[in-house]
DNA sequence: CATTCTATTGTTAGGCT
DNA sequence: TAGCCTAACAATAGAAT
């Protein structure tokens, strides 16, 4: 949409390509905005540009880790149909480790995310509390968060 | 848009809420695609609601892996202005949370290397080599694979 | 460089199969 | 229930300021 279609590819132009980011980033935002409150999901988006000093994260933080919080209690996959031929051995394995797989990159992105907030909260300043509307709440959270994710991991064997 | 304009609120049929959201999810995902590729950005997003069975991580969870780690390696922040207390506490956790983060790392690319190899055998594409980012830490891998494999799947209960 | 404007293309709500 | 259709609304590319 607009005066022009544009081929899905990088923008050459450095000032326009800018000036499409900011656009369609408050664009795409609005929309996940309007996705999570029609339809009631858990929703969170991370944009990371050099546009921006600042990650752009969606919502909040704090209120993307619940979205991986609620990821951690998604429900278990579904037994995986066998194959019925002489590749049986091989597509469980590989089943197996596709399942591993999802788990250990779930992890992964849970620790991803805490660990920027954590960094988050160590380099705060005036302009980020505005992602936190009770301080004191939200370092209470954190630290709870904290605790658990270092128990979790003294607890991660696998 | 459409043929009425919606509140910004739960929409309460429950049917309409489903359809609404497999509509909106899939445009919400071309548009951070168009972001992506248009702007040149890494940009991720998860989400999570009752009506997939599995979250929906945009782009591919190893991609997504990308963004968060491109985090990481974003400017420096500026110093904290919370009391010094608080300060160690959060950082010695921090150290923590990146120190298990290798460790959550390296699993992920021992098992997208198994992964692969097992796909190999049932005729996985050269795309899928993409996932491996350090080639000579990867062959380092595969031989302890090589050796370890089977043994390793066989203990995969997590 | 950032905003505003607006012609145009893109998205989607409700209807229909 | 899942797809398709298309009227209607929304997003936005390029121009103007």
């Amino acid at each position: 949409m607009g005066r022009r279609k544009v081929k899905h590819e990088l923008i050459s132009n450095e000032s326009a390509r800018k000036v499409t980011f900011r656009k369609r980033k408050a664009g795409l935002l609005k929309k996940l905005d309007e996705l999570a409150t029609l339809c009631g999901v858990f929703a969170c988006a991370i944009i990371f540009s050099s546009y921006d000093d600042q990650p752009e994260i969606w919502p909040s933080p704090a209120e993307a880790l619940s979205v991986l919080e609620e990821l951690e209690r998604s429900p278990a996959r579904k037994p995986g149909k066998y194959m019925v031929d002489q590749e049986v051995f091989l597509s469980t394995n590989i089943s197996k480790l596709n399942q591993q797989l999802q788990k250990q990159r779930q992890k992964n992105l849970r620790l991803e995310l805490e660990l920027m907030m954590a960094g988050c909260v160590e380099g705060m300043d005036l302009h980020d509390l505005t992602y936190i509307k009770n301080p004191t709440e939200s370092i209470q959270f954190l630290e709870e968060m904290i605790e658990s994710v270092t128990s979790e991991i003294e607890h991660a064997e696998n």
